[in-house]
RNA sequence: GGCCCUAUCGUCUAGAGGCCUAGGACGUCACCCUUUCAAGGUGAAGACUCGGGUUCGAAUCCCGAUAGGGUCACCA
């Protein structure tokens, strides 16, 4: 390692919102950034213009943004180095290209796309390995004069040495040893005059003073060509550290939006970084449960804060082999993170997602509603189906069929019998708070013969109409009386309705 | 198929030759608590891919097999 100072960069093609492995990426490039104080640069690889989404680039700043990711240099903040939107930058591209062919380390190829399906059929028959002939790099002078004169298009395609091994270093798993005979005379301009991306990383790394290159280890393959581009430009190569990729949870295959991953039980699992924050994920949760794969922080934890895990992070940590997504540990962990925010802090955030779901939010109720909540969900999506009768209309409360009012090992005459007599002991009582009513309740199961679980659960459903909300007389106490006395006489008649 | 990477419970992982009778976490199961559901507590089941070496000693080092992954574009 090198003293220069540290900088790392994310760069990714802005092609929407984030890819969640994307992400992770992202976040080690910050994580190891910030440890070694030094500077994270956010770079934008738009040099195809086929995939060109002008209102990407917004998408993926709003995702970074929203995990918690600082850049010290980027498109929209600026610096030194600029621009960092790579079709901003073709001139440096087009300079090294050229001149890489007046060294006589890179070529013109007039090749034609059918000509080079040809090659490739023909070597097919033939079993040889895929890949360009090399026809241009052989060329004489006035051939190519002869070409350009007739105004043929081309690619500049990089010449890789034909014999001998290119030795590429990684940070992470040391030397990787290719023999160059195996090894293609890749394109690095192409005929629009935009780079490929081998030629705008190594250009834009050098240019931007990037010490460690931190990318996907899906780029080892031509890891050896970016060797050879750093050597054949003259120029000292940063450090190289290849990560380990996102597999789906059944580990077959990389993660990806044309497949979606699903879970054990089928479900999809999201793969965009702006699907969990539909979803209800906190950004604390799913970057600390990003970090936990591929990274360990020590110590046996798994629950850390973001300024832990910067004090901590280092290479060697870092597992070389590819996970299988674990998907149901972020779900843990988001459950974790929830029961850990302030009460304030959770219905602020809770408070957008039941205005999403249609809920008129009052915010008294929220804040007495959130603490009961906040051990049941484990996502804030969870809410609404938890507690969104809170924000509904009472006037639309529809009672619970009697089916699912009466309790197990119950029967509608004595479901009825204890809700009449839970009516009279809650008419009489003055301190409507959900300790008066416990108190209130102590011994009325007994009394009843039935469990404190029959009697509680016949009460809350008939309160609430659902089958899984929160608690009893706290859920009692926020109705209030007139509505919780209203809701069990609606109740009653729902179960009197089926014994006629 | 060529090239490359990787290989510890179902999954994420700890493990840098003796601390390993292989540790933690998620998930699963059981029990406790209990006002449904959760949360919380306690506990259980559960892994070094295989075969050769090296060594007094290997999950750890080497070789091979196998398996999985990645990549073979004028995409990144």
């Amino acid at each position: 390692m090198t003293d220069k100072p540290v900088r790392t960069r994310f760069a990714p093609s802005p092609t929407g919102s984030l890819h969640i492995g994307g992400l992770r990426t992202a976040l080690f490039n910050w994580l190891f950034a910030r440890h070694h104080g030094g500077q994270f640069i956010l770079r934008i690889e738009d040099t195809d213009q086929k995939r060109f989404d002008p209102a990407a680039l917004t998408t993926l700043i709003e995702a970074m943004r929203w995990a918690g990711l600082q850049w010290d240099e980027g498109p929209e903040v600026g610096g030194d180095f600029g621009p960092y939107v790579q079709s901003e930058r073709l001139e440096h591209y087009q300079k090294w290209a050229h001149w890489l062919v007046e060294q006589g380390k890179a070529y013109q190829c007039f090749c034609t796309p059918e000509r080079l399906e040809m090659v490739n059929k023909e070597k097919a028959a033939r079993k040889l390995p895929s890949g360009y002939d090399r026809h241009c790099r052989y060329l004489k002078p006035d051939e190519i004069a002869a070409k350009e004169a007739a105004g043929a298009s081309y690619v500049i395609r990089f010449k890789m040495p034909l014999e001998g091994k290119t030795i590429a270093h990684d940070l992470i798993r040391g030397d990787v040893v290719f023999e160059n005979d195996t090894l293609q005379d890749s394109v690095i301009l192409k005929s629009d005059g935009f780079p490929t991306y081998h030629l705008a990383v190594v250009v834009d790394d050098y240019l931007m003073q990037i010490s460690h290159v931190m990318r996907a280890n899906e780029w080892i393959p031509s890891f050896p060509l970016h060797v050879q581009l750093w050597h054949a430009l003259g120029w000292e190569m940063p450090q190289y550290a290849h990560l380990p990729v996102l597999l789906n949870p059944n580990g077959k295959g990389k993660i990806s939006k044309r497949n979606p991953p699903k879970d054990k039980f089928g479900n999809i699992i999201p793969v965009m970084v702006h699907d969990y924050i539909h979803n209800g994920y906190l950004p604390e949760a799913l970057s600390n449960f990003l970090t936990n794969i591929g990274w360990n922080f020590g110590d046996n934890r798994e629950v850390f804060t973001i300024t832990e895990a910067i004090e901590r992070f280092n290479l060697e940590g870092i597992n070389p082999s590819n996970s299988a997504y674990p998907v149901e540990k972020l779900d843990w962990l988001n459950g974790i993170y929830i029961r850990e925010l302030s009460i304030e802090d959770l219905a602020k955030r809770l408070r957008p997602v039941l205005e999403a779901a249609g809920y008129e939010v009052n915010v008294e109720i929220l804040l007495q509603v959130t603490p009961l909540v906040q051990t049941r969900i484990k996502t804030l999506n969870e809410v609404g189906a938890m507690a969104g009768f809170f924000f509904a209309d009472y006037a639309d409360f529809q009672a619970a069929p009697a089916e699912m009012l009466i309790q197990k090992k119950m029967d509608a005459a004595n479901t009825t019998h204890l809700l009449e007599e839970s009516l009279k002991l809650l008419e009489a009582l003055a301190d409507f708070s959900h300790e008066a009513q416990h108190e209130a309740f102590k011994n009325l199961a007994e009394t009843l013969g039935v469990s404190n679980s029959q009697l509680f659960g016949t009460l809350r459903v008939a309160v609430t109409a659902q089958n899984i909300s929160t608690p009893t007389f706290e859920t009692m106490a926020i109705l209030g009386k007139d509505e919780s006395l209203r809701r069990i006489r609606l109740a009653l008649e729902s179960v009197k309705q089926t014994q006629t």
